[in-house]
DNA sequence: AAAAATATGTTGCATTTACAACAATATTAT
DNA sequence: ATAATATTGTTGTAAATGCAACATATTTTT
């Protein structure tokens, strides 16, 4: 049996780097303007910092850089905002002996989490109602796999 | 038989949107540290507007940055930069009865496409090789399904 | 012990990006 | 026919982002 020879030169739309980055770039679109209709007070990438602040109590400026996947400029300038409007609370502490600059969720930011999330759940349900909940996770598992294949070859500079 | 309680909230970072932006956003990382290690001469944005240019003879400006996910002005510059550049032209033509700035590749954009597909195969091999063709195929074919039932959602406003 | 390297956070700047406003033209509605 | 609306592309501008440089402190190397 012969194998069917492969077009010589895939094209980047055809890629998975492209179903990727279009698929991002559309779902954080559809973030930004559910955010901005709905008038929530933070921008998404607020709220996401704040969920992820939720979650990992005590945790310091760089470590959360990397799951926010910004930079350690921007990631500061987020929590100065969060900070100002008395959402998280920073705090000096040491990790390995060093100082790092460690925080946490406030009640306030706590209840205004709880808030949002409560919207964004709507939100989520309305968009994903074509897909099963099985379909998702496989989705997800897949893209995690794939993110773990490659994250070592990427150099952070966090 | 009794059905297990979900957790209420679920956390921004456990969803699809964040495996989807986290993913998306190490791959365009990496991306461009490919570009910028290589030395291409071109940007990754403008690699992947030049590779759709090119399966996508006499297209107009404002369905090309639907293409490419930009926004008209953006896309105009990228342009500017390739005209500029010789690796396309771009010339006055009609859709549906309008004027239009159409544009196709030359021969110099051409010889440089295939120079940097050439480069960029091999790159692509060395990222997913702990993946077989089957599992991305699926990943593939799973986003554009999932990219498709949130098209509609999202205002592009292009 | 001194020097080099590393970790952490901040500041400044240059690039990218999105968005609104505009100009020009064509279509549709009144 | 005239006015209102829509399509396409460009320009201007404000915000987001990444990156390099810096400051400080700690660890590792010599």
């Amino acid at each position: 049996m012969q194998k069917l020879p492969k077009s010589p030169i895939k094209h980047f739309t055809d890629s998975i780097y492209y179903d990727l980055e279009q698929t991002a770039r559309l779902m954080k679109k559809l973030g930004n303007q559910v955010f901005e209709k709905l008038n929530l007070g933070l921008t998404s990438d607020e709220y996401i910092t704040l969920d992820t602040i939720s979650c990992n109590a005590g945790i310091c400026q760089r470590d959360l850089a990397k799951l926010i996947l910004k930079d350690r400029a921007n990631t500061g300038r987020i929590l100065d905002t969060l900070e100002g409007l008395g959402f998280i609370t920073r705090f000096i502490d040491t990790k390995n002996n060093r100082l790092v600059r460690k925080m946490g969720i406030t009640e306030k930011g706590l209840k205004k989490l709880k808030e949002l999330s409560i919207k964004m759940e709507t939100h989520f349900k309305n968009t994903t109602a074509d897909f099963s909940e099985d379909e998702i996770d496989a989705l997800q598992q897949s893209l995690r796999r794939f993110r773990n294949s490659i994250e070592e070859l990427v150099k952070m500079n966090i």
